[in-house]
Order: C-alpha cells, then structure tokens, then sequence
DNA sequence: ATTACTGCAAAGCATTTGCAGACTG
DNA sequence: CAGTCTGCAAATGCTTTGCAGTAAT
C-alpha cells in the first residue's frame, strides 16, 4: 500500500496522524501553519486534532523531518518539510504571498562569522517588499 | 530640560510614555521585548502599562523609528531602535544570546530578486549557532 | 504486553481591544 | 477645547499541557 511505499524517516515511529501532517506538509510548496495542516487532513478524511499536529510537528522538528519557519508579521509559526535543499522566503507586505528563492546569500557570509568565535549552525532569511502581483503602490 | 533636548521625530506627539518607552530601547543595545520594556520604565520611575507599550511600540514601527524584531523559537517578538545603519544578529542556541553583526550579505543579493519582479522593502536576517562562550559542544 | 501516541478539554501566555478618564498641542 | 493617548480590565487567538483511552511494535 501506499504507506509502505512511503519514504519514512528512520527511527520514527509510524502512526496514521503522522503520516497525514507529512502528506499535508508535502502538499504545501510554501511553508504551512498548524491550523492549516489540521484542515488539510480533514479534507483528506483523515483528521487530526490540532494538539496532536502540534505535538507531531515539535517532534518532526527536533528528528529534522520538518522546519519551523518565523516569519515576521506573522503571528502564526509556520512548518515545511526539510528537503535538503537551501531556502528562503520573499513575504509580499500586501497579499502575505510566500515566494521561493532559491539562491542563498549567506553561502559567502559564514565563514566570516566564524571568526568572530561564532560557530553557525542554521539560519533565518526573509525578505519584505511587494510581489509582482501587488506592485509598489499600496 | 532633557526631554526637550531629546532628538523627537517629526509628527510624533511626544508623551511622557512614549519617552519612556524610547529611553528604554534607548539603554539596551540589543532588541528587547515589550515586557522587558515595562519592567525597565518601571525600574526608571515612568511606568508604563504593558499594553500601552504594545501601543507605542506598533505606533512606532509604522512610523519607521523602530524595528520589530522576529526571532525563531522566541513566542515573544522583539523590538529595537531603528539606528537608520543596517543590524542583523546571531542567535545563540544555547544561552539565548544575541549578538549584533555590522555586515549586511543582502547588499548584493536584493538587486537579483528585483528581476522577479518583487520590490524588496526590507529584510530579515538571523544566524543560529553557538557563541564564543557556549563552543560548539552542547 | 509494554510503551508511546492521540483525542479531547482546559490552561497558559503574548498580544489586542473597549472604554472612560487624562493629557497634549 | 478638540482630538488623541493612556490606564485598566477583559477578551482573543495561538500554542501547550494533563489525562485516560488507543494504537504501534
């Protein structure tokens, strides 16, 4: 069936709820609030409880299955799934449209921290302004 | 007096809260949080209501004087003088601390997302890791 | 069978809002 | 004096927690 075909992380106990936050989560290109993860499962016919989203999502997030987003102006916490690959937000300040960038500006900036005696293990980029859509008159 | 030496921004009433609450980031080089900024408006002998500050702080920010602050995994947001020079800081995931970093690795990186079609107003930047005093083993 | 996970309800906490009185210009 | 701002209290909304029943290995 579809669940054993499903690429599940090692050492991470599979559950019906867990499984459906990650399906929820794989379905949203853009990072995703925790109410909106419990919606998606309702659609799915597979709701989960908001709580157990959160507790599922912390738990995700400390296997490195998941990222917890910040996003300012936001008073949600926002979740995506950890695919390994660099990425960082431009936030449009009229419409809240999250848009992918794919080039990350710290690659040159870390190193130089470093030397301060700083030892970077992540980081946090988003960018404000007005997406194509929205122009930049409000 | 010193409030009337004070450097006031233009088409801001000045109030004895407002001043306070401006002294207060004022006296902390490193952003604070609208609680922190009663507690010390308080400790000066002006106190100011927690919900007032909230009040002042959101008046401020539109108003561009300062700058709301989002760090992950802080539920609270923090706020800082807008000191008009680029700021962005590094978190320390063990003891919390934040320190201040002077270079921007936006500089370059803004004009490319222009070609998208999206206006940048603004940016916001955090490392995470561990600082000199906490090294690297947790 | 044992241990961990989930549904549910209720608490927790930062932030917001309503309103009447106080203050600024 | 008119309009805005503030103290205070109560509400709001996201997130967390406690507990008993349920499911996974």
């Amino acid at each position: 069936m579809a669940a054993a075909e499903r690429d599940w992380p090692d050492g991470i106990k599979k559950t019906k709820q867990r499984q459906a936050v990650l399906t929820a989560l794989e379905g949203s290109g853009n990072p995703i609030s925790a109410a909106a993860i419990c919606a998606q499962t309702e659609k799915a016919g597979a709701a989960v409880w908001l709580s157990t989203v959160y507790r599922v999502l912390e738990f995700f997030v400390r296997k490195g299955v998941v990222t917890k987003v910040a996003v300012l102006n936001s008073d949600m916490a926002l979740y995506e799934i950890n695919r390994f690959q660099h990425k960082h937000y431009a936030v449009c300040v009229r419409c809240r449209k999250i848009i992918p960038m794919d080039n990350c500006p710290m690659e040159k900036f870390v190193p130089k921290l470093a030397d301060d005696g700083f030892q970077v293990t992540g980081h946090n980029l988003e960018l404000y302004g007005y997406c194509g859509d929205c122009g930049a008159k409000g």
